[in-house]
DNA sequence: TCCCGTCAATTGTTCAACAATCTCTCAATC
DNA sequence: GATTGAGAGATTGTTGAACAATTGACGGGA
């Protein structure tokens, strides 16, 4: 046996252990595509070519399918048997959907407001911090991402790494509704203002208030994407 | 332009298009697997080999590790860096976890039972029946299922696809935890009264308190399974 | 205009090969 | 006896090539 001194070494350790799993090049190679997919380079709809994709990344073409069924299951691309894989082009009906299911979590989530710790409720509170300092200098990109850190924060109260994966899903496609519409940014500031007074109605302790809050945004956020979304087609 | 009638036949022929989208190999394989893993064939925590794997089913170890990534991010298998695949043994803090995050969905699904269509509210119904039929000819297994089916009646109600895709994979989890602690079946009995008297509080307008019941089930369960698995380490 | 082959391009699937990594065994050492 | 190190064998990671199957576009003919 080791000294107790030892164990809190190798806790220490164990903690850090993350760093060393290595990732496979398929991975690797899907967390470029992500994030190209993710800032709009490569546009909703578009396919995604596997001989041409795996030359220009020098990766061979299973790595690059391994890669394809990683983004595919993430729901930011779509795959049409024999015709090839292509960025994911959210309609209305998946707005719809989003938002049912956005509505069903976070809301289940924020109602856990007065049980948990207060490093969860805190997280909530900088990311709206977060985004008043972007609104400050203008960052409007800044603004986007702290509300989606602010939306990430409320799923965490209910304390599960499963719902804030599939949360962070979820954020990811309407990210590409965004992008359909050609993100207008300015309508963050509405969802700013509708955040601080959540954490407000939090902090007073109206939790159902708070709920009640939470779901005006959706009802205008969906609402907003939806009229976006119909002029397009 | 087609007639009127003939249009009838396309819609028609339209719903039958998902027995024509043809699966991939990779996709057969898949669902092959997930049956063998979910029926407890193949036991939590033993490795899939691809080699053999691939010589038993007939394919090439391409196409089987496309299968292994469909079913890795169904949290079936579980996949470590050059060591191999292995089927998921979940733990203690695994099941906390998805319970934390059914408590959400769950919750949040079932309070939109006065909004949804009636058919929804149908299905829970019928689970629920279906379970005491399969109790009468003490077919626990079908008792089983049932449950399942309830608890997808239940996240149906949020009316998101989405939701009910996560949901169906948080219970498939929940079903290897069974394995791991050797289902034993007779406390479905005590999930089936528990099922009706949700339903029943439901019917009778009363969704907060089928809401409180919904949330004993979660306790009974979890700490269920808790127990049962503290007991296998 | 519509129908129907033809053909090039792309995807689906398999195979073989080699590199990288893990695991097990067996000594050697302290 | 416990630990360390080297080496062998097995398994996984990745690639490139090959061929079959499918798609979509092009163009000829009625």
């Amino acid at each position: 046996m080791t000294t107790a001194q030892a164990d809190g070494w190798l806790n220490a350790l164990a903690k850090d252990r993350g760093d060393l799993d290595r990732s496979s090049t398929a991975e690797r190679v899907a967390d470029k595509l992500r994030a190209r997919v993710l800032d709009g380079d490569i546009t909703p709809g578009r396919q995604l070519n596997e001989k041409a994709l795996g030359e220009a990344l020098r990766v061979s073409r299973n790595t690059l399918r391994e890669a394809f069924r990683l983004l595919t299951h993430e729901r930011l691309l779509v795959h049409e048997y024999s015709k090839g894989v292509f960025v994911r082009r959210p309609d209305v009906p998946d707005v719809v959907d989003l938002y049912a299911a956005r509505r069903v979590i976070e809301c289940g989530a924020i109602r856990r407001w007065p049980d948990v710790d207060d490093e969860a409720r805190q997280a909530v509170r900088d990311a709206v911090a977060l985004g008043l300092a972007c609104r400050e200098n203008d960052d409007w990109t800044g603004v986007g991402t702290a509300n989606v850190k602010f939306h990430q924060a409320i799923t965490a109260l209910a304390g599960s790494a499963r719902l804030d994966e599939e949360m962070k899903r979820l954020l990811a496609e309407l990210r590409l509704a965004f992008h359909v519409m050609g993100d207008h940014e300015e309508f963050y500031r509405d969802y700013l203002t509708l955040n601080q007074s959540i954490v407000d109605r939090l902090d007073a302790g109206e939790v159902r208030q708070a709920e009640e809050a939470l779901l005006t945004y959706f009802d205008r956020a969906e609402k907003h994407l939806v009229t976006g979304l119909g002029a397009t087609r």
